[in-house]
DNA sequence: TTCAATTACTTGAAATACTGGACTTACTAT
DNA sequence: ATAGTAAGTCCAGTATTTCAAGTAATTGAA
């Protein structure tokens, strides 16, 4: 329930939801006719008529052709068409800022890529962004009218409401607030919210959002995070800071503490820096161990990577890192499900790229701490988009507002 | 939201929606004029006007006198009046049944505790529950219509959706329905739900919901389970199963597993049946302590009352048993802020009597944990009904569904 | 004391969006 | 061909909103 909620509400906003809904309904089922709107909505044929049409005027859907008849008139089937208008999104990255403008349906039209500048500051930042949204419009060939705004994904904590970034450790931003800063120089409408989050969006818009309405997105990256969807709607929290997942506690006991000064957090455990790490201090007493060897012999090349892939190939050691992190996803998934009951887990970042070995795993020790009689119940599922994983996230910023009518109208 | 939100929306739904928020405010507020309403939720004067007729007219609202004027004329106050309803609310213990009959104010007009019959299975429950609900109506003296609805508290998985307890280890119910059963005795509409969420509920209707919209609602007690409050509205998961807060793992590398096969969760190791068996099973090598006294030196004697009290008398084996169930405990609600940020999470249960000593571990452990950046946010609160949360919630099962006109109207 | 200004609330008219019945269009089955 | 069925449109009726104007009660300053 955002603030719009709270106000009182007229006539004009039951239209409207019920054009979102109506919008909705075509989108996720491909093909429709009005007639079966009618009898999935329970509204009245000529309100669905009119709203319609009011759907093609605005070129959000269009007539595809005619379906089988059932003994009579045959349907017109309705279609959403997402050619007409575009939108731009932007991967901030520590390292890399990666945008494209799409159209509303996430067809890339063109596509950007930049080395982040961390030295500059926050200023520095803002003018590469400015640089980048202006260097998207010009290649895409599109007139600035036909973009409906710009959605970034941060990291950091986002404060959704005022828009404040309340602290980026990443790019050690406190209390910076992006959108004014932006706003100087972009005329466009300008969200963005913390990556994971954002993530989670991606999958609602386009990914397995299309059957699953509460699931939980997992970023198992070098950091880790999680964006939450309950009922297709972003949860929050109260400042907007829920989904902290990778700060959650899974080992209590362990002596080891990782940057930021957590202990025992599934981040500094089982992230790809916290694998990475685990390895390092431990490879002493296992000199054998290939994954020295693919590190060139130097503790400081040890990545995540080199640890699953030896432990791919039966290394013992690398083994053992590995399992000690999955025992650690286990137990951090596990949380989720038990205390949010989702419909599914979709997992994205780098060591997703292990594959199979990776969600094997999982869904062992998700078994191993089940609540029985919740079995089986829930998809864990990898993301569908991989590296544009994110991206595609900051492009559906935008457009899931386009879908509310929360923009161009 | 629930189906009746995807269904088409007409007028009437938002008249619906703007009663909703007028009556909650004014409730809220104790006192309220017109003219304060318009101020606050954006309708029209006209339109306030209106709908505080209609809730007059339903004998929800009254008014109160004049307020103070500051130069024109004097606005008349409106109160919330509570006392023209009555519901009935039944807390389903597996000792003991406790029910009571209240107006919409809370305030109990009559109370019935009876002894459970666990041998006699599900239909001799049932029975007992409607002769509970015959007598409450026989001494309260009132007609049946008077009545608006009866609210219980169940132990166990309630699928919200179809009314079905899934599971009820306690009453030992497998894919029952209470309500079709109830139904064939009782006239009145039924509603249930899990013990937590409906505690919670109870606060956030009468209790810190006045200050809170988003908070959690956590039982310690013999067992462990949560009630989940976002937006100021219930939060149940996919299923209806979210906030299994219990089963929740805390000390995965611990070797004692407790019942139905739960090893490290924190129910099995910090709540009052957990820190019992604690000190059970780790009482042989310290015979000398005072809890063995306690519990007249019959190991079956011991509880988690004896253990608390022992602590406060500084007995060493019982503050190391007491000690390590908060740790459980630091890392368990760690673990719900991370995830729900929420503003606030109340605790009720038998392990709130042992008092200060025990929200005073529970603070210190959860800023061991805490992620700096939320600091101090959150706060831990005792709930305000001691031992009749329960039974609140449950007759606030039904208050909520009247504030928001889903019954009487 | 009087009366304009202020604040609170009420009434009536216009606007908006839904519903439901009657009507048109278009195809199927016999 | 003709009756039957389903899809889609038109139009009057209903409910609810807001806007604009009007009434009510009090303050405060000439």
């Amino acid at each position: 329930m955002t603030a719009r909620d709270s106000k009182g509400k007229d006539a004009s906003y039951i239209n409207r939801l019920n054009k979102i809904e109506v919008l909705k309904l075509i989108r996720e089922s491909e093909q429709l006719s009005r007639a079966a709107i009618v009898k999935r909505m329970g509204l009245s044929a000529p309100t669905v008529t009119r709203i319609v049409d009011c759907l093609i005027k605005d070129k959000l859907v269009i007539m595809t052709g005619e379906g089988d008849s059932t003994g009579g008139r045959p349907p017109k089937l309705l279609q959403f068409d997402g050619t007409h208008d575009f939108v731009i999104g932007i991967d901030l990255g520590s390292t890399t800022i990666r945008a494209a403008v799409s159209d509303l349906e996430g067809n890339f039209i063109t596509e950007i890529e930049m080395q982040t500048d961390l030295e500059g500051g926050f200023e520095k930042i803002c003018s590469q962004l400015v640089q980048v949204i202006r260097k998207l419009i010009l290649r895409s060939k599109l007139d600035e009218s036909q973009i409906l705004g710009v959605g970034l994904a941060v990291a950091g904590l986002v404060n959704f409401e005022n828009g404040m970034i309340a602290y980026s450790p990443v790019f050690n931003w406190k209390n910076v607030n992006l959108r004014t800063e932006l706003s100087r120089h972009i005329a466009l409408p300008i969200f963005y919210d913390n990556v994971s989050l954002v993530t989670a969006l991606g999958e609602l818009v386009h990914g397995v959002g299309k059957e699953y309405k509460n699931f939980i997105c997992v970023n198992a990256g070098y950091g880790i995070g999680a964006g939450i969807i309950i009922n297709g709607v972003p949860f929050y929290g109260n400042h907007g800071f829920a989904g902290e997942f990778g700060h959650l506690i899974v080992d209590s006991k362990n002596s080891y503490v990782g940057k930021g000064g957590l202990r025992g957090s599934l981040e500094s455990l089982a992230s790809g820096y916290g694998i990475a790490e685990n390895a390092k201090r431990n490879i002493g007493a296992h000199k054998n161990s290939k994954i020295l060897n693919k590190a060139n012999g130097n503790l400081e090349e040890i990545t995540a990577k080199i640890v699953v892939d030896c432990a791919k190939e039966n290394d013992a050691f690398a083994n053992d890192i590995f399992d000690v992190a999955m025992d650690c996803w286990g137990i951090g998934l596990d949380a989720l499900i038990k205390l949010f009951d989702p419909e599914a887990i979709v997992i994205s970042g780098g060591l997703t790229k292990s594959g199979e070995i990776f969600f094997k795993k999982l869904r062992e020790n998700i078994l191993k701490n089940e609540f029985k009689q919740l079995k089986n119940e829930v998809q864990i599922l990898p993301s569908s988009f991989g590296v544009d994983a994110t991206l595609i996230g900051a492009l559906s910023l935008v457009i899931s507002k386009v879908l509310q009518f929360e923009v161009k109208f």
